[in-house]
DNA sequence: CTCCATCGTTTACATACGTAATCGACTACG
DNA sequence: CGTAGTCGATTACGTATGTAAACGATGGAG
């Protein structure tokens, strides 16, 4: 028994596309969804069809980054994956791979490149502030 | 001349994967090298050969990301994008599909996941000095 | 001059991704 | 009860990516 039929507990989660997460996002500002709703979210602003969409919440549900309901004849789409947790995985690849796992290189750059507005500094402060307590 | 030959001026870069970005970082850091040199910095450590590391220089050739000048029978290879352009693209890419084009939020999502160490944060604390002077 | 080591180039092939049409099942309407 | 619309599932197909072997030119060793 290599590893196969259960998912025990060092299942890294499968990546998810960029197509496939502009559905997440749509199911994570709402939820659950059909498979309607989500095309109704996102077909437009992509320029998509629901047929791509039913296509990429197939995907998703394959690789359990969103549960299905069954609710009549349809399914009720659910995010299986909390944003802050995507959000966060992917935050850190970028960090580990462009700047060798540190946040300050990071931070150092989107200040030159001006990314930061007057907001973000200010907001930046109060967090800072905020860690230190 | 619809637009193919030129490279006129808003030839925005092709994107670069990650097989390739790990080339990359090996030209950034050294360069010019050739193919053999580029497979030792980085062939070990992600276990490739040095057919693997041709192709993907090739196709960095192709994307216009490295550049090549003859040197007897075989080239050497340069970086032809700077690294801070492509962190910066990189970085920005982020920031817009994850946190709605605001950098703050991605730093209180660091702050949050510990991905913050103490150095990060006196590091950008003087970086916020630095700012606002 | 001949042969081998090396180059870059070409070809290969599996998987992933973007995008969608088609198909078989089922339900609701008439 | 038959039929049209809708649903998820299956199949499709082109490009990108990861990974590499095969090939043809060529330069250096003997």
């Amino acid at each position: 028994m290599s590893e196969k039929s259960g998912e025990g507990a060092g299942e890294q989660p499968e990546r998810i596309s960029e197509a496939e997460h502009a559905v997440m996002e749509a199911l994570w500002q709402r939820s659950p969804l059909t498979a309607q709703e989500v095309c109704e979210e996102v077909c437009g602003p992509r320029g998509w069809s629901l047929a791509t969409v039913k296509t990429l919440l197939s995907r998703l549900v394959v690789k359990q980054a969103v549960g299905t309901e069954p609710d009549g004849k349809r399914f009720l789409y659910t995010p299986r994956i909390a944003r802050s947790d995507y959000v966060g995985t992917e935050s850190r690849r970028l960090v580990d791979r462009l700047f060798g796992g540190r946040a300050a290189p990071l931070f150092a750059h989107l200040a030159q490149s001006e990314a930061l507005t007057e907001d973000d500094i200010t907001e930046i402060e109060a967090l800072l502030r905020e860690l230190k307590s």
